[in-house]
DNA sequence: AGCACGCCGACT
DNA sequence: GTCGGCGTGCTC
């Protein structure tokens, strides 16, 4: 029996990063498991906090003398042994600290909560009990200590023992329960009764009658009264006559309970299709751990090869995973594979209630459902025994975490199918050049999709040069094609979806007197304008203010909107086509829940012509009627100092492209852009992937970037930018003898917005092909620059940054 | 992170 | 002389 416990505590710090020993009380020694969470003392004062059990031991290295252990929180581990492996692994390949990964592999509603609590004590002055306590036994530290005076006076108190400090750590995770109801009687004695009701007593009758054919099961009280024809109050009567109790059981947050989902069928297959499943059927069978890369373009029906494959997996028993982009996670794609596997399917993604989540996380857990459907943290889904991974849209970059643990999901599934010993299918139109370059080299098996379903063609793609257009007309968000276009498919009915590229792009404030432009006062960044809420915002911080109506620099009342934001657009459409009607989907419409989906219902019934929106349009939907997609601005993001600029341009016009003619109708793009001769926008004219990949590999190889090397990034960021500048060279010097001289340090640069939230960043880049000791030293680096943590520098590491800026 | 300990300047 | 400012080290 187990008397010790090693105990992750919920301390993010480098130096708190590893297991402490606690002593596990006699009472709990067969209880407490690894992968359980406890809550243990901390620290020299009275803090309390949540902890992870790693392992269960007789021994310890620790030679002073052991806390125990102060409360057990589960009753069954929420980490297997896998997730404790993993949160390891995670930790070590990003750098994070091990209770991050932890935490972020459990839904957030299982992230304990502190309260440091003030209590009163036997010895409590009544005056001090007035005065601080209102009366009450117990109030939260903050809101009594609120001067320094007061801080104090606290402490003489609590030297004194005539005030405690307690630290409460909450659950957050709360259950939902319903009322049942179960017979106090058995079946005879609830036939006895039988003679006792009053005559006329319908109800009375009829919930006897329930009760026994109940026959000692319980039953969810409102289905009991629809079932047998009773109300509410004659239950209380048959309760209150001692017949039957209430009890509370548990139900799940079913967040898709008001859909109503039609089962469906596998689809027939085409003969690549046919190919693409046989081949991951065999893995499954085999339990090999291939990857395959399933390239194919919209519409050529990857969804299916995975439905089927997965279907593989789960008749051998098996659970299977599937990840696609948070975007991508629309009500029909969820109803599709609810669809085909029912009850079995598990949904997690943002859009969801912390309380949902957490259901369907336990519905997982305990093996009641063996499909998840999921963004980006359903990587970690507790499955057992997954037969199949599937990652669709891999190239996506929503599949990379932001920040720590800076994971990709890619990597993490390919970690679960050496561990579960399955496949991993990574699909996608546009693989990222990494995914295809591997499966150029062989270790990834591509399965090429290369007919659309139905053989329907392509649609044919326009491009247009805007620094022409702009010399025959005058300035404006559409060019005359893009407009006869727009009017053309009005007068036939059928329908238009717009996107403008927003990023690197936004509408500013700019005086036309003095070219003052109204920035973040914290950030190096234009505010933006957002005509909803009549405010300028900053994208990074969220700082806000009110429009000036005059220059804050000149006092010129000449000071106007620049740049194009979907709002604009809009405007100025509706402006030049009065008789169309707009939908507009953007982060401002779409903020509230359920709001996206409503609005693409609404564009998908017709009540609307044209769709205008941002980069959520670009995936996911599919409406017959739609056969004119335009593209206002396609190369906004190409200016950006980032290698992947055109790569993610020739992602984003290609996935918006397959949102024409998906059906009878032929689609046409028209592609609006001031640099028409760039590869990334004619290789999409042509829907070349094959052609983009080679030239970009060119590229890549020619820059010395991935996939030809291996990247990470190191940021420093400090209130004071000499500060960062000055620490990233000591830095630069400190890294050079360290690594390889094949190795390439780029930097240190400021980042391309050098300055978010008052803090300013610094980059380092390191650029290598083989770097044993990479990992040792980056360690030794987080180690070094805690104390210097203190002073306010903050030091970041990104291993494979999908961001250089 | 959060706390105690420890060492310096401004007050009773 | 003491109170309280912040810099430093430790938490089983």
């Amino acid at each position: 029996m187990a008397q010790i416990a090693q105990v992750l505590v919920d301390v993010p710090t480098m130096q708190t990063n590893r297991p402490y020993s606690y002593q596990i009380p006699a009472a709990w020694q067969s209880q407490v498991q690894p992968g359980m969470r406890v809550v243990v003392p901390f620290g020299r004062g009275k803090r309390r906090v949540q902890g992870f059990v790693l392992a269960c031991d007789d021994v310890t290295n620790f030679d002073g003398e052991l806390k125990p252990i102060d409360a057990v929180v589960d009753l069954a581990p929420v980490l297997n042994t896998e997730g404790l492996a993993m949160t390891k692994w995670l930790a070590e390949s990003t750098f994070s600290f091990q209770i991050t990964c932890a935490q972020t592999m459990l839904p957030a509603v299982m992230r304990a909560k502190y309260e440091k609590q003030l209590r009163t004590t036997a010895t409590t002055p009544d005056e001090i009990r007035e005065t601080l306590f209102g009366g009450q036994s117990m109030v939260p530290f903050d809101t009594v200590a609120t001067t320094p005076a007061i801080v104090s006076q606290l402490l003489r108190l609590q030297a004194a023992g005539q005030v405690d400090v307690y630290y409460q750590v909450k659950n957050q995770a709360r259950r939902k329960t319903q009322t049942a109801l179960k017979a106090r009687l058995s079946i005879p004695e609830l036939e006895a009764e039988k003679a006792n009701v009053r005559a006329g007593a319908k109800q009375q009758m009829a919930i006897l009658q329930g009760l026994i054919t109940l026959n000692g099961e319980t039953m969810v009280q409102k289905a009991f009264c629809t079932r047998f024809k009773v109300n509410e109050s004659a239950i209380r009567t048959a309760a209150q006559k001692g017949w039957l109790e209430k009890i509370a059981v548990e139900v799940y947050r079913d967040p898709y309970a008001s859909h109503d989902i039609k089962a469906t069928k596998a689809l027939k297959l085409n003969d690549e299709q046919q190919v693409a499943v046989d081949q991951i059927t065999a893995s499954v069978d085999q339990a090999a751990t291939t990857t395959f890369l399933l390239e194919g373009v919209t519409g050529s029906g990857k969804t299916e090869v995975y439905l089927q494959s997965m279907a593989a997996a789960l008749a051998q028993g098996k659970t299977a995973l599937m990840l696609v982009p948070e975007i991508s996670l629309t009500p029909q794609m969820v109803q599709r594979v609810k669809g085909r596997f029912g009850k079995a399917v598990a949904v997690l993604h943002s859009g969801l209630s912390s309380g949902e989540k957490y259901d369907e996380w336990r519905r997982i857990q305990r093996g009641e459902a063996q499909v998840v459907v999921g963004a980006r943290s359903a990587v970690f889904a507790p499955l057992k025994n997954i037969g199949l991974i599937v990652m669709d849209e891999e190239h996506e970059s929503t599949y990379k975490q932001d920040d720590a643990p800076r994971y990709h999901a890619r990597q993490v599934a390919l970690w679960r199918s050496q561990y579960h010993h399955c496949p991993v299918v990574l699909g996608s139109a546009t693989p990222s050049l990494e995914t295809r370059a591997r499966a150029e080299k062989g270790v990834y098996q591509r399965l090429l999709l290369a007919d659309r379903v139905n053989r329907r063609p392509l649609p044919k793609v326009s491009i247009i040069d805007m620094k022409k257009e702009m010399q025959q007309h005058a300035e404006s968000n559409f060019s005359a094609p893009l407009l006869v276009a727009l009017q053309d498919r009005l007068e036939r009915h059928e329908q238009s979806v717009l996107m403008l590229n927003r990023r690197g792009y936004s509408s500013f404030v700019l005086c036309r007197d003095c070219g003052f432009v109204l920035k973040c006062p914290n950030c190096d960044i234009s505010l933006t304008l957002h005509m909803d809420t009549h405010t300028m915002k900053c994208h990074y911080c969220g700082h806000e203010e009110a429009i000036p109506r005059t220059c804050p620099n000149c006092h010129s009342r000449q000071i106007r909107y620049y740049g194009t934001g979907t709002e604009k657009v809009e405007e100025e459409l509706q402006d030049l086509l009065p008789d169309a009607t707009i939908i507009r989907m953007d982060n401002d419409t779409t903020r509230k829940k359920g709001a996206h989906e409503k609005l693409l219902a609404k564009f998908g019934s017709g009540e609307a012509d044209i769709l205008i929106g941002t980069q959520m349009i670009a995936k996911g939907l599919d409406f017959p009627n739609v056969t004119l997609v335009g593209v206002l601005n396609a190369d906004t993001a190409l200016g950006l100092p980032d290698f992947r600029a055109s790569e993610r341009t020739f992602q984003l016009l290609t996935q918006v492209s397959g949102r024409a003619g998906r059906a009878e109708k032929t689609g046409h793009v028209y592609i609006q852009t001031f640099n028409p001769d760039h590869y990334a926008i004619r290789f999409a004219q042509h829907h070349d992937y094959e052609g983009f990949f080679k030239y970009e590999m060119q590229m890549r190889h020619r820059g010395g970037y991935p996939p030809y090397y291996f990247t990470v990034q190191i940021t420093a960021s400090d209130l004071e930018e000499a500060v960062a500048a000055k620490r990233m060279y000591q830095l630069l010097q400190w890294l050079r003898p360290r690594l390889a001289p094949s190795t390439i340090l780029l930097g240190p640069t400021p980042k391309p917005i050098a300055r978010v939230n008052r803090r300013y960043y610094y980059q380092i880049v390191i650029k290598y092909k083989q770097e044993p000791n990479l990992a040792k030293t980056l360690t030794t680096l987080l180690h070094e620059t805690q104390a210097q943590q203190r002073q306010g520098l903050q030091i970041g590491i990104d291993v494979e940054p999908l961001h250089f800026m």
